[in-house]
DNA sequence: TTTT
DNA sequence: TTTT
């Protein structure tokens, strides 16, 4: 059934990259997402959404983006449970991304993110096996930087 | 920021509907949401998400939404936390409706939701104080049912 | 970069199949999507939009819907330009879609679109060459039928 | 209907704000949305979308926004037709945006759109007659600038 | 467990 | 009529 989500939010923290044991690349991270008015404290509160990617994407990712990284996410909702430790069902709910954009100019990321696009795009990776010429993420025009992973099957 | 869920699901059971404390209508509810794939037992899953509505919206949904109903739902997602009797930090995920539309043409919701359509639309409710006529939500012509809480062209 | 939109609509006509010379399925069909309120004569207006679909998508779409069946559509904006006949240049806005799902039970769409049914889902296609077992869209359970092309690499 | 399309693009020109007859504005404008591919000249193509904003959002897009200033739109499809010179009537499709973000800190747009920022949020405009206090766009957390018409929690 |  |  349809089930779509589109946010644009600041990463809360470094994406953590893990690999499944058949070798599958998995990013996790949290944006948060601030709210379009004030409370009644006069504060802008945000909702906080934890992002899930897969695969090439998860590798651009974790190479690409660092904490309070801008981005714009388009993806899925995507609930979930497990026991914890007391042995009492937790529910979650994730947003399973099908597209990460990464939405400020090259070289705000740069100064504001020290160490952060040292590795080639896509270094590494298993991705881009295919045939479509790979983009230069840090293209020349400043535009916001593209790290979709339009191009493979799942 | 930018934050978007679109969602077609299933009621998995009745609105919940209260009122807050300066009287102002909430509902509640969960839908399911199926995903476009089997898993590898060939089952269909599917994501479980809590809508809440607030205000008309909140009414017209008690109203006239059952469990199994099919809907149509746009809004924001929102998060929040509070403490389990264990003193347990729980986390919650929820999508706030802007717009909830009735996807079932008036005879099967009739059949299948016994004691559905009694109440007339939007009936003690304050709703629809403006000046603009309330349409039938059974309208005529088998098409879906609208029930907004945004009657204004912009 | 992000460009997603998400409606639910009824086909004003029946979808139209074409193969590229290349030998690739695209549908295209336009939906009424009614707006959620009534103009000034009381009347319902609706917008009406072109939808595209390509691949295994299109050739579902062409063996299930029918002019007036309802269904949602996951996809993105897609803008064109040609020159008409007086030299005039016409642009064009279109949507193409990832996903379609038809929004109506399986008994509603029999009586209502005669000759709908009859072909096997995805007979004659050249889809589902992949592993994946394909679902019946007529499914035991009256939920919605899913036409996804979620497995196809583009 | 469900009906929403959510974008982020660039503005191809500054926007273009007009009053109705009955004094209600109306900003227009038109953002290129970058496709997430290279065609096969290895250029980058882009869909080029109206925008229509009213009111208070109307007025704040043409106060902040200029050529070349990157936003996300949160609105619906609209159709119309209309007849040209020659008697031929033309299609047109417009996204009616609820919700338009500044996507740009600061002091990128300072540098790059000269005389942009002169006036004050909503100077001279009917808009924030209500009892909110109107947010700076211009925050000291270079976060990107919300221009929303709907400052109300729901 | 929260960003700017 | 097209942005970076």
């Amino acid at each position: 059934m349809i089930n779509r989500v589109i946010l644009v939010g600041r990463l809360t923290r470094d994406p953590e990259l893990r690999y499944t044991s058949s070798g599958v690349a998995v990013a996790r991270f949290s944006i948060a997402v601030n709210r379009n008015y004030t409370n009644q404290n006069g504060e802008r509160e945000a909702d906080f959404i934890n992002i899930v990617t897969w695969r090439g994407l998860a590798e651009n990712c974790a190479n690409y983006l660092r904490k309070g990284s801008l981005v714009g996410v388009d993806g899925r909702l995507q609930t979930g449970k497990y026991e914890n430790q007391e042995g009492r069902t937790v529910y979650t709910t994730d947003v399973v991304a099908d597209d990460v954009r990464f939405l400020e100019p090259k070289n705000r990321s740069e100064s504001s993110a020290p160490g952060f696009g040292g590795s080639s795009f896509g270094g590494g990776s298993t991705y881009n096996k295919g045939n479509k010429p790979m983009d230069d993420p840090f293209a020349d025009d400043g535009q916001p930087i593209d790290i979709s992973d339009d191009d493979l099957p799942f």
